[in-house]
Parts: structure tokens; C-alpha cells; sequence
RNA sequence: GGAGUUGGCUAGACAGUCGCCGCCGCCGGUGUUCCUUCGGGAGAGCUGGUGGGGGAGGAAAGUCCGGGCUCCAUAGGGCAGAGUGCCAGGUAACGCCUGGGCGGCGUGAGCCGACGGAAAGUGCAGCAGAGAGUAGACCGCCUAAGCACCUUUCGGGGUGCCGGUAAGGGUGAAAGGGUGCGGUAAGAGCGCACCGCGCGCCUGGCAACAGUGCGUGGCACGGUAAACCCCACUCGGAGCAAGACCAAAUAGGAACCCCAUGGCGUGGCCCGCGCUGGGUUCGGGUAGGUUGCUUGAAGCCAAUGGUGACGUUGGCUCUAGAGGAAUGACUGUCCUCGACAGAACCCGGCUUAUCGGCCGACUCCCGCU
């Protein structure tokens, strides 16, 4: 059996990572209540960055519920998912979702993530690479 | 048994699988520093495996007070501003706590109270009402005294004027002590008794304050200070994103050295042309990292002082420390079916939210012996 461990390079850290993700984000799924903003990393694997505001998840309890959910989930699917940075975002009225419904949601956004990334790689290998515009408009 | 008051404790349980963050032990890898008899050996950091152990709250919340700590400052004095406000004690400190006083509520256990000063001054009070702060005659009551007139059985009687009166009615949140007797034309602290009130003394108490105490004064010193104000006491400012250290990058800078026949670009090379000093060190400090960061006015257990808050002494324990932010997810079983809710430098309080459960003390009612 592989070895679900989540360690601490599995996440976005710095601000500057999630700022990348922002600025080239390349996929975006929706879920109920939650969305993901995406760009491609060279790592091999996927990394995780959460932003749950206060203003749309008032209160503590849910924040750290939710993120926990969230953290849960990708490393159940860290083998599925291609090597992406995700910067997953929370809307309004979350807090209301049960931790089954958030799970089935965030399952589901994971495969569309999954089958976009592949439909986006797949016929241009050459060209690859939808951060390297992104990063050379940066570098400019 | 029922109803209630009050103080404290607790915050679903168990099992399995997979994780996350510190700590400790063991085994590697990398790696630099140190030692060396040059064979090696030892240790910090990073990293992988493995074993053990720990990992949110009573409010972690609101940020309403009070401290510690840190930096800025120099804090001594005054003004301004803010806060506190019965008394005594506790405390690092407090707006907190304990005990006491006073007032109010409750049959009671108990609960509630911005509870200093209105005799330093200024101000405010709608409507109603005659009158609202140096009181005031609308209704009512009274005509004793004075004047005028009428009348008379010559005692007096009546009417009017001038008035008197705060007992009664009425207005109002509030009408300037209460009850009774005397008194009077009718009344009135006008007089007296009792109650109340003010002032002084005495006694008790550290004090707030209290008193069948003594004396004295006919008697208010109306309300409002959560109006200004006065009095007493307290307060420097900002906060862990405080602050300290390491330090890629980059702007501009300083010192020293080297060289203006130099370097870079163009070009195969030279000339030429274009651009331009170069290196080292220091300083600076962005991204990032390290630290502050959990041993503390700390818990627990005794003994002891105190009515108590709490203090003193002795012993034992180490009990989250993250950092885009750990303390979880899933599955199963059981029950009473699980509320409010998540540490972010740390403490002491207050306030607010909250499904329940357990224990102690006390009060009232009913029943039984």
C-alpha cells in the first residue's frame, strides 16, 4: 500500500506561491460553496493552499473544519491529481455544508481537475507548459 | 417528596485504519566543525526509518478593565483629558474578590444597588395647577379687629369693603414633617406630648455607621451631580505585526586596492565605432529564516494563620506551542443521542454564549415516625 502522509511541501506556504496561482491560474472548478483556482507545477505532485475568510466563514470552529476536510481530501487523492498548485477558496454559506457533502464536493473537483489537466497536456507536448508564458510575462 | 437559593466539578464513551505538530530514545544517509597516534573518532544542522509519550476551552469568544514583558521615551512639577467613587481588608494590580455598613426586594435561604458632595457656585423642571423654591388664596373655611350701611327686643344680628386662613377639596412625579390634644373668628409648630428631622456631645466600632443615650433647635438644608461642577484617589505612549538576530536580491552610499595602453558589445582578427571604470570589504536591510515561545504572580497535596478573600512553610509535578497556521478524518459498537464553540506572547478579572449530567450546603411547604 503507498503511503498517504501530508507533508509540509505539499502546501503553498509563502505568499509569493499563492500569488502565482493567482495570477496564471489556468484551471478553476467549482464546487458547492467552494472553488479552485489552479496552475501546473514542475513537482510531480499536487500542493495545496487554502483561503477561508472570515468574512465568508464567520465562525473559528468552521474555518479549521473545513480546511481540515480540504487537507483530508488531497491527501486521499495526492496520486490522482496531476502535479498542480490548487489555491482552494471558500464562498459564502459553507459552514451550513456537512463534512460528507464537503467530501463528496471536493471528490468530484478533483476529477474535473483531473480529466482538464489531461485534455490540456495531451495534444500539445510541445508547447506545453501553460505557466511558461505566464512566467515569462513575470520575468518581463 | 415538591418548590427554590447558592457553591463546585464535568463537557459522549470505547475499538480499529489512515494522517498532522512538537518532545524523548534507537538505527541509517548527508554534511561541515573539532580532535587525531593519520587508522579513524566526536558533536551541531538537515534528512529518512522505527519505537515511546503528549497535543484546545470553560468560556480558547467579546477585547471591557488590570498587570507582566518589549520598545519609544525620561515620567520631577503643572495644565488639559480619561477613569474610579459607602468603609475596611486581600492582591503584582484592578472597575475584581472578601468581610462589614446603609437602602430596596423576598415568608425565607438569599438577591439587587455609579451608594462621595445639592450648606462653593451655575443651570434645568413639559403638561396640569391659584401657587413649583425668597411659596401659593381657585373652590372652601372665617368675619374677631378696622371702616361704611341696614336692622334691633339695645344683648346683638345682617350685608359690603378691607381682610384673615395652608385644616379640607382639586392639580401634579413632587404642594415646604406626621398623629393627637390645646388653642382660635377660622386656622396655623402658634403652644404642648409622642414619633420623625437637623446640630452638638457621649458611648460602641479601625472606619463606613449605629444608639429606648444626653442636650439643643419648632423644624427643614425640596429634586436633579448617568447636567456643568466641587472633593479625594489613580493614570506617559504604543503593542509580540512589541522587540532581537541571520540574511539571497536591489536602490543609493563609505573605505581601501588596481587601472585608465582596462572591461563589455559589434566582428574571424586588427583598426574603428558604441557603451562603461573594475575588485574586495564595510554598512544597509527586502524576500526568506531564527528567536521572542512557553517554568509560570504555575498547578497538585499537606501543615499552619485568618470569619473570609488570601497569606506563609514544606513536598511533588512539568501540563499544546502552531506559524497560509497542528491538535484531525473515516468506519463500527453502545448510551442518556452530545450545547456553546477553536489557543496565536503570557497571566488576573469582568461580560456574553451554552444540550445536559453529577456532588455539597442552606431555605420554604407537605407527608410519615
Amino acid at each position: 500500500m503507498t503511503c498517504l502522509t501530508f507533508p509540509r511541501h505539499y502546501r503553498l506556504l509563502t505568499a509569493g506561491d499563492y500569488r502565482h496561482v493567482f495570477d496564471s491560474a489556468v484551471y478553476k472548478v467549482h464546487g458547492k460553496g467552494l472553488m479552485a483556482l489552479a496552475t501546473p507545477n514542475d513537482l510531480g505532485h499536487p500542493r495545496l493552499g487554502l483561503v477561508f475568510s472570515k468574512k465568508n466563514v464567520r465562525r473559528a470552529v468552521d474555518r479549521n473544519r473545513l480546511k481540515r476536510l480540504a487537507r483530508e481530501s488531497v491527501r486521499h487523492s495526492q496520486y490522482r491529481l496531476p502535479g498542480v498548485d490548487i489555491v482552494l477558496l471558500a464562498r459564502r454559506g459553507v459552514n451550513e455544508v456537512d463534512n460528507n457533502t464537503v467530501h463528496r464536493q471536493l471528490f468530484g473537483m478533483w476529477r474535473r481537475l483531473e480529466r482538464e489537466a489531461e485534455k490540456s497536456t495531451r495534444p500539445s507536448r510541445s508547447s506545453t507548459a501553460p505557466h511558461s508564458p505566464a512566467a515569462h510575462q513575470r520575468r518581463g
